[in-house]
DNA sequence: CTTGTATTTTTCATAAAGTGAAATCGAATT
DNA sequence: AATTCGATTTCACTTTATGAAAAATACAAG
């Protein structure tokens, strides 16, 4: 290892603190205009011109700019704007960097054929948990948890099978910034009662979300390991109580322990003792 | 069916056919570089400029503006530039709209105005075509495949389509499980010639039910992708000999071909090598 | 049917802001 | 040690984005 960090060529970013200006503005306060309408989740123009306060005439140039690139798409009937097929395809080639979704992919198949239920993929970011993918039992695009959903560390099978393998610091931080905000009756509020169901999970290797999140759903998480034994990642199915049923979840745990471990092997992780 | 559109309020757009300039050229050559970035997966800011025959001091602002707001990484080791997490996050925006069936909707009945034939949607499931919907001719004989049709997935022009871009072993599987079953004198029953068909299919982009479930029927289908550049769906054209003739079939399965493709583009998917 | 209001789309003069060639600099290569 | 290569930055030059206001429509109300 060592000591002084292997650059690229070229002239380096500012060598004195002056902030040079680098960034193109237009560019950014359209990509503001992106942002936006993706977290309101589509809207008229006057909506997003309003919500950004910048001129309509410039929302509009922008809007069809991206329109023009597949970018954002246009209804006509209801004259709403939303997020298109570009955006979604330029962004997802942000998975196959992390080779970690590609290699999921085959095993979250596997797991939903045998088990029958929806399989779910998600890492920790911001101390919440993003979804990266899931696989579905029917092959229809609408999802429950698109890939891209941030989601609370404490109400989630994924993020408590994350957060029972963290250290305890980490553990605590995150949970001091979620701090444990109640979603449904079942959702575990008290620190020391999630303390004892972080203790319980890590002891028999997964996390169970019983409608923490939503009443009338169950999601059931294994973690998996990078080749230093941390935890990177959470694996999961999830369905309706209806078929995710008390007397289930030992023989379902069992799949999603065992493809969290063909996982962890996949990305050349460690299972031993972190 | 009512000619006239119901449009939204404001001034409509360009009402002579002079063709108005209302994009902003550097937002749309800076999308050209984020697309780029994406389709080449990842590059130094020499291969993205030189790809895209640009200035590097331009392409450099483009790429440090989208960095500014997560859109592209840069990993300093290496100088490599790829999408970053917040153009997944937006883009997977795209995801919680639609489903599947809506977006296909038009580009049916577009499908079916151009080939003057019905236009069908199915998918896979439990080792069956599920038929999704269909927009039907006006010709008198029709079609008779009312949405939610199960159909063996051996003996349908969809089910060709979603199977000869299967991997070996799902292939495999399905075929088992539909056992062949002989429905007319042209069925293919014979597990080799249908390897053969298969094979065929999916070299030439699309698939021929000729006859093989209802005497008298012929169908030319072709498979749509997800992102991931796994089939999700399959689309076709279907109707009786006596239209759908031999001659014809090249010009139908071009339509149907360029369907499909549109198909997969608005519902984000991926045509390239999965 | 007519009038009024809200919203989208276009025009246009103005100035702001992006552009590329070339200079600059560091790391890699010889 | 010298040279090459590719990433940043500077700078003069316009291209081009911008917002106010006008135009054109849909919808609502009288």
């Amino acid at each position: 290892m060592q000591d002084d960090v292997k650059r690229g060529r070229g002239r380096p970013k500012s060598w004195d603190d002056k902030g040079t200006q680098n960034t193109i503005k237009s560019l950014d306060r359209a990509l503001e205009v992106l942002v936006q309408l993706g977290e309101m989740q589509g809207g008229t123009l006057s909506q997003v011109a309003g919500a950004l306060d910048q001129s309509p005439a410039t929302v509009y140039r922008v809007l069809t700019t991206f329109q023009g690139r597949g970018f954002v798409d246009f209804d006509e009937q209801t004259q709403v704007w939303t997020i298109g097929p570009a955006a979604f395809l330029t962004g997802s080639q942000f998975l196959r960097r992390t080779s970690l979704v590609e290699r999921a992919r085959p095993i979250m198949r596997e797991l939903m054929e045998a088990t029958g239920e929806t399989a779910n993929l998600g890492i920790e970011r911001d101390g919440m948990v993003l979804f990266l993918g899931q696989v579905e039992t029917h092959a229809t695009i609408r999802a429950f948890f698109p890939p891209g959903t941030a989601s609370a560390m404490h109400a989630s099978g994924i993020g408590k099978a994350l957060l029972c393998r963290m250290d305890d610091k980490r553990q605590r931080q995150v949970l001091a910034a979620s701090q444990l905000e109640q979603y449904t009756p079942f959702t575990l509020t008290d620190p020391d009662a999630m303390i004892a169901d972080l203790r319980a999970s890590k002891a028999r290797g997964y996390a169970v979300d019983a409608e923490e999140r939503n009443i009338g759903m169950r999601c059931i998480a294994a973690p998996v390991f990078n080749v230093f034994g941390e935890v990177v990642a959470g694996i999961s199915v999830s369905g309706p109580t209806t078929r995710i049923t008390e007397d289930r979840i030992d023989v379902l745990a069992a799949h999603v322990m065992d493809a969290a471990a063909r996982l962890t092997r996949a990305i050349g992780g460690n299972n031993r003792p972190a």
